[in-house]
DNA sequence: AATAAAACCTAGTAAAACAGTAGGGATTAA
DNA sequence: TTAATCCCTACTGTTTTACTAGGTTTTATT
């Protein structure tokens, strides 16, 4: 149940884009503010922009911007790109062939859906307000 | 963000203590009526013991059991223990030297929050309750 | 047209974690 | 004495993680 460094760097890294909403941010720029490895990161923008959650510009000047306007994103949308649709188990439907007569799987399911509702109702906005 | 086979494998084989609350099983049985590797779960059983969460009796005819009645056993109480805590980052307490100005740790301590306040309101009992 | 800044993309890789297995020792009822 | 059972440590193959490397493409600027 540990957080990835996709999920945690990943996150920073759109809080960084939310703090300046509106410009392009190179990637560059990116790494120096949040000391992060820009190499890393790049693999993560380029899972969020196929996720049509920031865009980028090509070329010199380019970088990268978030689509929408912070206070329209969550968190859990965020995480469910980079943590693999925030999963915590593999048969979250319970269907797996296990002889387990406990119903261990609603807890997995109830707990998956906690997490998910918990972190949905969290913007972006609010994170860089507090910050 | 996944949940280990150590959780998975530990809550199931607690429930099955549970559902012979009152009375000694050997693992042999455990293993059996949970289709788990007897090899593994006797190293689940020993972290299980030395938390108090089940005890056991050497010997022929011994086997483990629950120390306290289901009703009276949180999900989070096992999970605890084999989960390392249920800790989803390693600092918690937002300790780590990044120059992070937005506040994502508040994010993961709530996040945190919210996982061991719902484990915990989750007895075994009503576990096997729904079985 | 040349250059340099930037995104784009794939593949490799060392280290850690995971999910067990193996093998023996200690205890105890029968 | 035996066999069942828990106790404990160490080892091991696999997978995942957290990157790095190295190149390609695009584009503003000179």
């Amino acid at each position: 149940m540990k957080l990835s460094s996709k999920a945690r760097y990943g996150l920073k890294a759109v809080c960084e884009l939310a703090k300046n909403y509106g410009q392009t941010m190179p990637l560059s720029q990116i790494a120096l503010n949040t000391e992060l490895s820009e190499g890393y990161l790049e693999q993560l923008f380029l899972a969020l922009r196929k996720a049509e959650i920031i865009g980028s510009v090509r070329g010199v000047s380019g970088g990268y911007f978030l689509i929408k306007a912070p206070q329209n994103i969550s968190v859990g949308e965020v995480l469910r790109v980079l943590e693999d649709g925030l999963q915590i188990v593999d048969c979250i439907h319970g269907n797996c062939n296990a002889k387990c007569h406990c119903s261990t799987h609603d807890v997995w399911n109830k707990l998956y859906l906690q997490i998910n509702n918990f972190l949905d109702s969290i913007t972006i906005q609010s994170i860089i307000d507090e910050g």
